[in-house]
DNA sequence: TGGGGTACTTACTCTTTGGTACGTAGGAGG
DNA sequence: CCTCCTACGTACCAAAGAGTAAGTACCCCA
C-alpha cells in the first residue's frame, strides 16, 4: 500500500514542506537527483547505501505525483527509466539547503561534545 | 516509551536536522514557540489543535534533549513551567523559514489546481 | 464536599512505516 | 539451456509512531 492520503488541510507552509520530504530516503533522493541532474533506478539504488527496491519505487512515486520528480520511461528491452527532478523539486532543494546548513551545525556540535566527554573521561581526577 | 536512539550516523545535513523536526508537532510548536516567546504547557496545548497531552510532553522532552528547546520550572503549587526556544532552537526556525516558504507556495499551488478542476468540472461541456 | 485547574505518567491499542522475500517479461551472453 | 539484467509489483511481518483513557498530588473556589 502507498501512502495514506493526508486528511485535513495544512496548517501553515512548514507543515506543507514536511509533509513532502518525511519518507526515510526522499532527502537523499533529493540530493542526489540534483548532483546528478538525470539518474536511473540501479543508479539511485547503489547511490542510497542501505534503500530497499520497494521503499525507492515507493518514494519515487510519491515524489513523482507531489510533482517534485519527472518520470521518463524508454519503451526499449531491458527496460531503461530516467528520474529528474521537476523545478518545484529544484526550488525545494534550494529552500533545504539552509536547514542542511543547520544540521551540518548540529553534527558538528554533537561531535565535539563527543569529543570533550571522552577527553573528560580519559583524564585521570584529580 | 520514548524515541529510539537513532541507530548509524548522519549521512549529510538535511538528514540530521530533518531527524529533529520530524514528528507531527514539532514543526507547530517551533513556531508557536518562537511567535509567542515563552509559552506555558496548557497555552501550547491549546495553540495545537488536536495534540494529545501525552504527544506534547513527549516532543517538547525530545525538543529539549536536542537543545532546541528550554524547560523552566517553578516549584509552585499549582505548578508551573515555562518553555522557551534556545539559541540552536531560534537558528532552526531561521534556517526553516525558505522551506515554509516553499510550502506556501505549494499550497497555493495546490488550491488553484483544486479550483481550476471545479470550474472545468462545473463548466458545460461545448 | 465537590469540581476544576496544573503538568504530567502509565498502560493499552491502533495505524503507519519500512524491511524481506519472491515473482515478472524479454533479451543478452555463456 | 541457464542465468543475469532491467525496473518494478505484491504479500507478509516487525518496529516505530501516535491516540485513548485513566491515574497522580496538590490547591483554589463555591
Amino acid at each position: 500500500m502507498t501512502k495514506a492520503p493526508r486528511t485535513g488541510p495544512y496548517v501553515c507552509g512548514i507543515d506543507a514542506a514536511l509533509d513532502v520530504v518525511s519518507g526515510k530516503w526522499k532527502g537523499l533522493i533529493l540530493w542526489e537527483l540534483d548532483e546528478h541532474g538525470v539518474r536511473r533506478f540501479a543508479e539511485l539504488r547503489r547511490g542510497l547505501p542501505g534503500v530497499s527496491e520497494k521503499m525507492l519505487t515507493q518514494h519515487l512515486r510519491e515524489m513523482e505525483a507531489d510533482g517534485l520528480v519527472r518520470r521518463q520511461v524508454y519503451a526499449e528491452v531491458p527496460p531503461r527509466v530516467e528520474y529528474s527532478l521537476t523545478e518545484h523539486g529544484r526550488a525545494l532543494n534550494e529552500a533545504l539547503a539552509p536547514l542542511g546548513d543547520w544540521g551540518v551545525e548540529r553534527i558538528r556540535r554533537e561531535r565535539s561534545d563527543l569529543v570533550e566527554h571522552r577527553d573528560a573521561a580519559a583524564l585521570p581526577r584529580p
